[in-house]
DNA sequence: TAATAAATTTAGGCTTACCTAAATATAAAT
DNA sequence: ATTTATATTTAGGTAAGCCTAAATTTATTA
């Protein structure tokens, strides 16, 4: 059993099990890539390995060994984009897929140099939160632009981290991490959200604006 | 085909080449530590992918693909070991492991800003020259101390990095690349090569003494 | 409740890179 | 030149991680 492929499905499977309460074999074959049969044969080798429990048909959530092994799978790879940002110059639609291959070759060792190297960063470059070395989350509280009302305000502090060409996007719009904006309207018609930032009126699609988070306690 | 398994071939092949003239089957199992059978195997495949001629019983050669690829690989070695000693404090016995592995997930891209972050470098951590982009690699002019003669004086311009313990053993000494030393007395009984540095006096072994080189032309 | 749809598992196969042991070729030594 | 030793190849097998298609289970809808 190799250490990418393993690594990948417990990534995935973690998070499918936060956003769905379980990582179902289909959900779960999407995300990945793979067909439905080579998920099932999969997720059996890893029940056996004690990452995760499996019930036929119920889907599969990870064991606090699975979940252990996610959350350093998720630190390695913030380190990295935050690590590649930092010493590299790459920009924040520029990282995630180097830091998903190197994330697989990172020796404790290394993970330590990088985190230290940076000064023992809290969030990556979008935003997200870097896990502890002992597998701690602590998460920010944020909201979504979407789920703000007219007249709220504050800065961003996060951004997903889903689609280069939205990051790009946002880069072009002259907004990143630390922007303060306001929401000036909400479009019930289309769902668009419409933002204030320094001055200027910036619409914002409905997905765009479900994937920017401003720091109001939800 | 995966990409670690051909990249180890012929990184391997590479060097039996250089060493030997052509890569035989059972010096690359030793170097991969595969078996005699398993070497047939993939050199046969490396050969339908062009990147090495093989004539059974008479060992492979690379082709100039597979020469390049061999370079390209030693370059992103020796790039990461400098890359891990000047940006995150490696030390120089530390480094060829790490390197191992991530030079096998390293994009073009990466491998260029590796380069420019270190303001591109010429030699390793170890002295090794770093072939360029284009796969030239200028090789420094040196001699072995084993090959010097008595009272020859130099600055030591390559160490071998084939055992992280020799170089911690150096380091002890004060030995680094840049000393300045002079060969003081060359023991016939036992090989050993003795050298003055700085005032003191240092024996070194025979296997030692092939081991550093200094800059005086062969 | 029975029929239908959707999700999941099972079964049989493929490829890659490895293994071991037997067969064969080359090289060395008598 | 023939034997002996060494190197190499060939042949048959294995484990991982994938595939597809058939069988089965679960969920949905009539």
């Amino acid at each position: 059993m190799d250490n990418k492929s393993t690594e990948d499905y417990i990534k995935s499977i973690y998070r499918l099990e936060q956003d769905n309460g379980t990582a179902l074999t289909t959900s779960l074959a999407r995300l990945l890539g793979v067909g439905a049969g080579s998920v099932t044969d999969m997720v059996k080798k890893l029940s056996d390995k004690r990452l995760l429990h499996y019930e036929p048909y119920q889907g599969a959530k990870l064991t606090p060994d699975g979940k252990r092994l996610a959350l350093k799978m998720v630190r390695r790879h913030r380190l990295w984009e935050m690590f590649l940002v930092t010493f590299l110059n790459y920009k924040w639609d520029e990282v995630h897929d180097e830091a998903e291959r190197l994330e697989h070759v990172t020796s404790e060792g290394l993970e330590q140099r990088i985190d230290k190297a940076l000064g023992y960063p809290k969030v990556d470059p979008h935003g997200d939160p870097i896990p502890t070395a002992e597998g701690e989350l602590i998460d920010v509280s944020y909201k979504s632009l979407s789920d703000c009302n007219v007249s709220d305000e504050g800065v961003i502090v996060r951004v997903s981290d889903d689609s280069p060409e939205m990051l790009q996007l946002l880069t072009k719009l002259g907004l990143g991490l630390n922007t303060k904006i306001r929401i000036s309207q909400k479009v019930k018609y289309d769902g668009s959200v419409i933002i204030t930032m320094g001055g200027r009126e910036i619409p914002l699609s409905p997905v765009m604006s479900k994937s920017i988070f401003i720091n109001i306690p939800e």
